[in-house]
Parts: C-alpha cells; structure tokens; sequence
DNA sequence: ACATAAGCGAGACGGTACGTCTCGTCTTCTG
DNA sequence: CAGAAGACGAGACGTACCGTCTCGCTTATGT
C-alpha cells in the first residue's frame, strides 16, 4: 500500500520554524495592540521577535498582510451557531461573542481586521463564505424557522433580520458609541416584535 | 460706525486664490478614488494639482485633515436634514442621497473612505465630527419629537432606531448586499411600528 | 544693457544648502578613511552629517558615486607641470606631490579614487583627459626636449619614460610596497641612463 | 604495517564530488566577468552551479576567497618561472602570459579582478600572497644572479626591476595604451642596460 | 503711490519606514 | 557523511513620503 506523498508535499530544504511563526505574530499583535496599525513597522516587528525581516518578508509580503493574518490568528473567529427555538435568546447568545470581542482588548484588531478585509477581495470572499456567511444564513434560518413556528408575522423581513445583528454591532464598535451589556436586548427589540 | 471685523477677518496681503482651493480638493478626490487614502501622496496632490506643498499646508495641516476635508467636500455630505413632522418620510429622505452614493460611481470612494478612516486614527475622528455625528443627533431628535406627538411608543428606543439608517446602509455597501430602492422602506418597516 | 541671464538658470525652488554638500563630503572621507569602501554606509555618512538622506541621494545617485566624489574633492588633484631643463629634477618634481599624496592619509582615499574609475567609463575619460592626460604628455615633452638638448641618447623610449612615474608610483601603492623619499630618486635612475 | 595517512588523508564517508568544485568555479567566473565583484552572490553562484551554499562553504570561507580562487583557477595564473640564465628571455617569458591575458578575451575580467581586489581588502591579501607574491621574488632572484654572474652592474636596483614587468603591463592595461608585441621588448630595455 | 504683508510654485531638508538584497550560518532530507 | 534546498539573524541599500523650511516672484491692501 502506497501512502499518497501529495498530500503533505515534503518541501526540500530546512523546514520554517514554527517558533519563528509564533514570535512573529504574537509580536504584531502586541505591537498593534499598544500603538495602532500605524505603530506597527517591519523593523519593530523583527527586533521584538528577535527575527530578521526577511524571515517576516518570507512568510507575509506587506505589512498589511502581516497585521491582517496576526490579528485573524490571534482573534480565533470561530462561533457556535445555537438553534433552541427561542429566537430572542438564540439571536443574542449569537452576538455575545462578537460583542465581547468589540469590546475587548482586541477590539482594534477586529476593526483592523475588518478594514483589511476590504482592501483585499480574495480575504473578502475567504472570510465573508466561511464566517460572517455561515451566521448570516443561520440567522435566516432561525428567522423563518420563527415564522413557521407562528413566533413571528409572517411578513417578517428575515433577510433583514439577519443582519442587524451584524450591522448593528460592527456599527457600534467603529463609531464608539456604548457597547454594554444592554445593547444586544434592545437590538433585538427593535428588530423583532415585542413577545406579547 | 461698525466695522464688521468677524465676517471675513480682512486680511493684509494677496487673498488665498480659490483656483487652488478647487485644483487641491479635486486632486485630492481623484487620488483617494484611484488608489485610496495611502494612495494620496502631499507631493502628488501637489503635482497633479500644479500647486507647491506649502499652498496645501497653509490650508490643511496635515493629510487626514486634507483628505477628510475632501471627500466631504466631493462627496457633498452636507445634506439637508429634513423635519416635516413624518418621521418615516424623514428617514427616507435621509436615507436616499446616502443610497444613492453608495450604489453610484462614489461608492468605491465612500467604501474606500469608510474603510481608511479605520486605518488611520486621526481621520476617524475628522469624520465622525464633521460628518456622522449631526445627522445621528437630528435623527434622535425626530424620534423624540415622533414620541411626543405620540406618533411613536413613549418607550421607543431612540438612540438606536437613530443609528439604523447608518448601520443597515454601510453594511449592505460592505457585503454587496442587494441595494434597491425598495430597501429605504424595508428598514424603516424593522425599526419603526407598522402604521396602523 | 541685458544681463545675459541664461548664464545661471535661474533655478526655482529652495537651493541647495551648501552647508550639506560639505557635510556630506566630510563625513564621507572621514568614514572612508577610517573603516575603508564597504565600512561607509549611507545610514552612517548621513547620521554623521546630520543630513537626511534623501539629502545625499539628491547629490549622488549611489554610494559608489559618493565616495568618489568625496575622494576627489578631498584630494584636490591639481599639479604644477614644471620645465626647468633639468629632467632628473622636473620628473621628481612632478612625481612628489604624488607619492606624498599616497603616502598620507589619502592613500586610501586615492586608490579608491583610481578604483572606481575603472568602474565608470565616463569618469575614466573625464579623469585621464584632465588630469593623467595632461602630465603624461608634459613628461613626453619633457623627455623629447632633453633628447634635443643631447641629455638623452636619440633612441630614448620617451613613451614608456613618460609612464614610468605612474606606473610605478602606483604600482607601488597598491602592493603596499615601501614609498619613501628615495623612491623617486630610484625611479629616475632605473629608467634614465646615468649622468655621465 | 604503515598506513599512510598524510598524502591523503583517506576521509570517511562520501567523498567530495569534483563535478561541484568545477560547476562552482565556472559559476563564479561567469558571474564575476559578467557583472564584476559586487554582481557575485552566492545565491547566485549557488543557484548557476546548480548547487548548494553550504557545498560551497565547505569549499571557500568566503566570498573573498572563492572568487580569488575562481580567478586564479579560471586564469591559470600559475605560471612557470623559468631561469635560463638570459635574464631578458626569462623577464620576456614571464611577462608574455600577462601580457596575452590583458590582451585576450580574459583581459576585463582581469582589470576588473584587480579592480575589486582594491575595494575589498580581504581580496587584496588573498591576491597578493598568492598570485603577486612568488612572480615577484622569482624576479628579484633572477636579477640578483645576473648580477653575480657579472651581467648587470653590482648596483643595479634589483627590486625595482622585479617590480617593472608588472608596473608597466597593468598600467598599459589599465589605461588602454598599446600591448603589441614590441611592448615586453621596450620595457626591458628600459629597465636593464642594453647588452653591448 | 508705493510699501508691506501675505500668497504662490518649486523644491530642498531631517527623519523614518518600506521592501529588497546579500552574507555566512544552520537545519532538514535524500542518495 | 556529501550534497541540494532553503530558512535564519543581521544589516545595508535605494525609494517614498511626511511636514517644515527657504527661495524669488506676484498680488492686493492701506496709508
């Protein structure tokens, strides 16, 4: 039996330091966590690392790249799309993650990250297909699911519905207006027709 | 005799050409569009505007501010903010030149824009000054007037109904969400009650 | 009457500080000197002048042209061509400031010089018809006069007489072989029959 | 039973390939006559010899090295010393291979050899000691027995002489004046007392 | 009427970051 | 173990840009 030899395609030479990776990035972050985006420079990156630059240069062609993957390695971006038939709670329990991490320490880089987003259209598609799209499809999910069910008019606009969670949220955190614990409550109040 | 001495402060010496004035924002305007806000270089402003660098720092001191000043001026962000006592005719009204840009050739300058003012600290604050921040207050202001005409619940949350228009609008510019002339009405049928 | 004002055109703009080209060439041979070619880097030669360096790569496209141009402004390679009737003497004479020079603290400087001439055809040109050329063809005068006046056999070989004093001066330099002040004296009689 | 151990010293394991020291020769040679010193990397030497860095590191310490190796190698400067007891035959011999050398195809890259034997110091000593070195000691013999056999004056400057042969080819070679053939038989009447 | 204050185009200046390149060493895998 | 491939730390190179600063000239005002 012959183990196929494609799938790992044993590269020649001196394999890249995982530790190098690591350095790297965390690095980045903790660069752009203190000064900004602006704050961070090649030549910062490599001397907090103890790496020369063209060991970043081999890994990320531009500064850009470089803060984009740091902060989308270092901000985990992965949720868990809950479905208990109670959309209020269901819709809320899907922000909070998004809204702590606006929030948080690492709000700067979800925004950043969110920004380079735009600039690179193939990071667009990567990222809107395998996260932003999955929630915004599950929450039409739920929305109809709602409908069905009679907790919701019939008329209800889910396309629209679903993405109040998301516009609501991203809008709050780029424009520093208050992101307490109250907002994802009243976001969905807003959007969905009081509980009689 | 009065002497207006505040109107136009009368300065000695050659009055600044408002030639300049024009030949700097338009420059300006065409290098954001064409390659974004790194993309806008004070010496390519100034070439292209046949203008020395000193004629531009005289107006601008810096390039956030020269660039901000810019897009709102091309962009003609001042809009009208109309208050005719029909809060869902009001929003729309509101609404509509913002759709408009965004769905027209500017989109990609006012996409482009949204997104540098993330990158770079000092232009958000220029923007959201000059540019968000009276069109949120007037659209609070609508709602509380809705609710004391009892035209809305007395418990409508009008902070966030204010922010709806800017949130839903962006996002679907974002994501290349569908942006029909249908879509001014479905947000305000989310946010605000069915008329009955 | 016309000042004729093509003469200087009248160049727009700031002029260059004056201040800066002897800071640039200062620093430069002062480096140069001290750690030789490859221990003057441009970060080092602008830091010592307090110059940015934009500054010096307005002047010199690149560090070879810098060096040169540093050596040969520091050298001053300007020589009298004497023509006392007396060979032995003239040869000496015009041989001296050339030995001094590459026996000093220029010697380096000097041979860098000589070096970098072979690199670029223009300079080479430029550098022998000014300055090689002419005491090359003075000695050959030189040398053709005392073969008239019957102070040399009539079958001298005045060409290769002439080069004579560079060739070996340089020679010499460039192996590090001993420059002392009998040098010339030695050179003189290897290559011109003894005085009788 | 002896075990010789000192003509070769019979190394384990895999024995160096001789086909990689004569690919990374070649390789150096081309690239240095090509673009000169600075054009020689050893990535690039590496990457033409179709070899890699460290076959050459095991080979040459240093980029220095190598190349001084390639050009001795490439230019087969190990001449014969003859000693026939007619010094200007033997002066004549030793020179005509140089003189070919900087007359031939060879002749740039050998100009450019000394060139950048100058603006790297580590090549410079490499150079000297062994290719300069042993020519000029063996004329400084020759001369000092012709003076012992009578053939030259008792005073004649020995190590002057030794010294012409290469003074004036390289300096003819340097600033392009005629090599004919005539030129070895000009330089040695020059230098030693014509045969009565 | 003419000095003076300011605007203007051009471009030099100090500083700083970028992205590329090379050197000489180190690390892996294959023959 | 040699060799091919190539990653690694260090650091220089030459470019681009920012925001400031001179130049010499032009244009209004105000006395």
């Amino acid at each position: 039996m012959v183990i196929s030899e494609h799938d790992v395609p044993v590269r020649a030479g001196r394999p890249r330091d995982p530790a190098c990776d690591a350095a790297i990035l965390q690095a980045t972050l903790d660069l752009f966590a203190e000064h900004g985006y602006s704050g961070v420079s090649m030549d910062g990156v490599a001397a907090r690392a103890g790496v020369g630059k063209a060991t970043i240069y081999r890994r990320y062609s531009s500064k850009a790249e470089l803060v984009v993957e740091a902060v989308r390695c270092g901000a985990q971006l992965e949720d868990r799309l809950p479905d208990t038939g109670d959309l209020r709670a269901d819709l809320i329990s899907m922000m909070r993650p998004l809204l702590d991490r606006l929030r948080g320490d690492d709000a700067k880089a979800m925004v950043m990250f969110a920004v380079e987003r735009l600039r690179e259209p193939e990071l667009a598609e990567e990222f809107d297909r395998s996260v932003i799209g999955k929630k915004r499809e599950h929450i039409r999910h739920l929305v109809r699911s709602a409908i069905e069910r009679g907790d919701l008019p019939a008329d209800s606009d889910a396309d629209l519905i679903a993405e109040a969670p998301g516009a609501f949220l991203w809008h709050h955190a780029i424009y520093n207006l208050p992101m307490d614990d109250a907002l994802l409550g009243r976001i969905v109040d807003l959007v969905l027709p009081r509980p009689t």
